[in-house]
DNA sequence: AACTTATGTAACATGAAAAGTTTCTTAAAA
DNA sequence: TTTTAAGAAACTTTTCATGTTACATAAGTT
């Protein structure tokens, strides 16, 4: 974040992960039970794999909890408004923002310091913004009203019988 | 741009091809005289071929020219307070800035769609920033008083003998 | 004309990390 | 004991800038 970064030879692909466990948690607020990575994966249209992997980075961060066996799941560690776009996003990657890369072929080359510094310049005002922005938004500024009790990745509740 | 901009499945890998192109550029200008792809490729540590592919994007845009055969290389096509940051960014990729990618794995989701707007609208905001401020670095700026004729990927020059 | 130098281009291989998958272990409730 | 669920290890897949090999084309030199 400060100075020019170096990153060549590092390279990254796109990360879906924000949009996808911003999606998970909301939902997850609306349900008010636990749900199975088997179910987040329907949702997701992914595997129960892949949201373990990733949820188990939240639950490192303490936004969310997991319970095993039968009954368990995952459930919300904290009330959305407590969790904010930047929080999610810093618990899952501490990759660069940005798919521009720098150089450091020549590190005594002024003219590569120069091209380098002006670009750093750019992505890390930009990068500025991004965070500011992200930890000035809560969850719950994204959980519309709505709850799709009846979607095909909605775990099944029993219903009360008598 | 405008609205949501899906990319599920859709994976980049870091670019510091703007790095590299304007750190050629620049050192173009302080030759003053056709320099080869072999050339470029020894200053950048690189195959010639990569140069080639990606100065031929330069080349379409206008901003270098190529000769070929003896004597001949790539030399600018325009002075470098005619070039930005933005047209060699443009020139090099239209794809995303971003390492972050939307889902769109439900289009009919409330919840989705308030996510990835919360994320869009961040990411566009930034996107402007960056564009804006390329756009308002030309090349000349980056040109600082050095001319690197002795290093080993300049061109050699014969000298005139008597 | 033959040779040399250079770009142009096609057709491959490579590398990194998220994503996807398979298989197994562990824990907890029924 | 069976079922349900997370945890985890060990893979494969995917994308695209990058790297590489090989050959064609063009232009100056001898």
């Amino acid at each position: 974040m400060a100075g020019i970064v170096v990153q060549t030879e590092f390279f990254m692909r796109k990360d879906s992960r924000l949009s996808r466990m911003l999606h998970v948690l909301v939902h997850m607020h609306h349900l008010e039970q636990a749900v199975t990575s088997d179910n987040i994966a329907i949702m997701l249209g992914t595997n129960p794999v892949v949201v373990r992997r990733t949820m188990a980075l939240l639950r490192e961060q303490g936004y969310v909890h997991a319970v095993k066996g039968h009954g368990g799941g995952w459930t919300l560690a904290k009330p959305l408004h407590c969790i904010t776009l930047l929080d999610i996003h810093r618990s899952l990657s501490e990759n660069s923002l940005f798919t521009i890369a720098l150089t450091d072929e020549h590190n005594n080359c002024p003219i590569e310091q120069a091209v380098n510094l002006a670009i750093d310049d750019v992505l890390n005002e930009a990068e500025k913004l991004v965070l500011a922005r992200f930890a000035s938004v809560t969850l719950d500024k994204l959980a519309v009203g709505y709850v799709a009790k009846d979607a095909p990745w909605a775990k099944k509740i029993t219903p009360v019988v008598e």
